[in-house]
DNA sequence: AAAATAATTCGATATTTGTCGAATTATAAA
DNA sequence: TTTATAATTCGACAAATATCGAATTATTTT
């Protein structure tokens, strides 16, 4: 869960989940999205991949990347119980 | 949103949100559960008041501080949007 | 085989962040 | 009215982070 928070600490990487919600994109496709260079985006690429938030693989010249949710679920959960009622005193 | 996640990268704080889920507690019995000095402990507590992610009072000499979960929930909906089904390209 | 394209790696830099000890403020106790 | 306790603020510093341009690797096109 680690990773997966520090991964989501930042706005570009938010947003580059964003737009693999829609569809699967090359590196290039998603540099193309930002001012930002593309080493940038490939370290932001890796940071999300560190986390698993993507999977990515190559095919040609072009390395293609997809969303991964699945440890997105983990994350939510300790939210939720953090959301949840408190125990009453009489209860610890 | 960005406060809040903020706020949440970092063990400290998430074990601090943790202890204030059983109980409301003095920035003093905060402290006590860390290695980590009170300045130490009194910034975390600032980022996380700062992210609405804890509320405090004054009680005498002691500040109290408790849980505030109301925040979440916007960072939970934007995760499950995140985790739901990609469009299929015939409704995009 | 040479040139072009896609992407990553590398080295450098400015900013942000977590921690500390010392100083300060505010309240309570002696 | 001193002294003690609780907590925060301040200034400093080391580590982590986001960004950049240049160099490198891998693949495709000419």
């Amino acid at each position: 869960m680690k990773t997966v928070i520090k991964a989501l600490n930042d706005p570009t990487r938010r947003e580059i989940l964003e737009l693999l919600r829609e569809k699967d994109l090359t590196a290039g496709e998603i540099a193309d999205h930002f001012a930002f260079g593309k080493p940038t985006i490939s370290h932001h690429l890796d940071l999300l991949r560190q986390a698993d938030l993507v999977t990515s693989w190559k095919s040609g010249q072009f390395v293609y990347y997809a969303l991964n949710t699945t440890v997105l679920d983990e994350l939510v959960r300790w939210l939720l119980v953090l959301s949840s009622d408190k125990k009453k005193q009489s209860e610890v």
